[in-house]
DNA sequence: AAGTCGTGGTT
DNA sequence: TAACCAAGACT
């Protein structure tokens, strides 16, 4: 069967235009390529590619990460943002370690069973780390494929349609799939993205539904996002960034977040942090996961 | 299944 | 400048 022209004139772009992105150089492994699946989530490329290397410097292999404490995962993870998603990475790491023998899984089954993996990242692990054939579909794609087909602006909610359109157009060999994949997602991230396309650097315009009927605007934006300044999200911030930066030292209660003016909230705040495992608080004092050192590992320090 | 979860850059 | 946006996942 012969390769699908959209298929095909998507690849031989991204042959030519595709960024050097770190992970991408050949030989890299499947778990530098978790690692930076995991800091993708919703965290722009420019502001992750410091923050890979430095991680896969300390941890090269998932073995090596599980061996340290959750609290060394979230202050390495710094200022990245989702900071559960650094707790979800060292959980995955101890079920690699545990379940795989320290080899990042190949199947995407076993790919979803890790925590923080859903089904976009334990395709894009499958595809990209290891060239297995499968359609991903992440934001970009999805927009891509909203305009292409659909000729709407804005894609709607993420749905089983998406998957089974880039299953319909995905190449039969695994290679050309994986840079199908690949090819798609970096046109959404460098041409068609979301704000002002460059409609005029795309390989495909002619073959653009949105842009044959005129750029018709389909409203169907995403719900805005709540304002930041004053959220729980920045409280949250704000005191797990006093925590980090104390880190490996504890800190006292009353210490996170001092200047906050709503007590009420801060409160509030530190115990969902709580919930969610991403501080420890005992006696008052407040630490990262499992972060404070043990008597003895103290008492043995010179 | 709609809400929630950080942070910083761009418009 | 306030709003928008960024390789999602979880509950």
């Amino acid at each position: 069967m012969a390769v699908d022209p959209l298929a095909s004139d998507l690849t031989a772009w991204f042959r030519e235009n595709a960024r050097d992105l770190p992970w991408r150089e050949p030989g890299i492994g499947a778990w530098a390529v978790l690692v930076s699946e995991f800091m993708l989530q919703q965290t722009p490329v420019n502001r992750v590619i410091p923050h890979w290397e430095s991680w896969l410097r300390r941890w090269p292999t998932p073995a090596s990460l599980a061996s340290d404490p959750p609290a060394e995962a979230v202050s390495q993870w710094a200022n990245l943002g989702y900071p559960r998603r650094a707790l979800w990475l060292h959980r995955a790491a101890e079920e690699i370690t545990a379940r795989h023998g320290g080899v990042v899984p190949r199947r995407v089954d076993d790919l979803l069973a890790l925590t923080g993996i859903g089904d976009y990242t334990a395709r894009a692990v499958a595809v990209f780390a290891y060239g297995e054939r499968h359609p991903v579909v992440d934001t970009n794609i999805r927009r891509v494929l909203a305009r292409i087909i659909d000729g709407k602006s804005q894609p709607g909610a993420p749905s089983r349609r998406d998957l089974d359109a880039m299953a319909a157009l995905l190449p039969e060999d695994r290679a050309d799939a994986a840079l199908f994949n690949a090819a798609t997602m970096e046109l959404g991230a460098t041409i068609c993205t979301a704000r002002k396309p460059r409609c005029d650097a795309c390989p495909v315009a002619k073959r653009c539904a949105w842009r044959a009927a005129g750029f018709p605007d389909t409203g169907d934006r995403r719900p805005r996002q709540a304002t930041y300044e004053g959220s729980d999200r920045q409280v949250r911030g704000l005191v797990l960034r006093g925590l980090r930066e104390a880190a490996p030292a504890p800190l006292p209660a009353q210490a996170l977040a001092p200047d906050w003016p709503d007590q009420m909230q801060r409160d509030r705040a530190i115990d969902s942090l709580i919930a969610d495992g991403l501080i420890e608080l005992e006696d008052g004092i407040a630490c990262l996961p499992r972060g404070r050192r043990s008597l003895v590992e103290v008492s043995a320090a010179p």
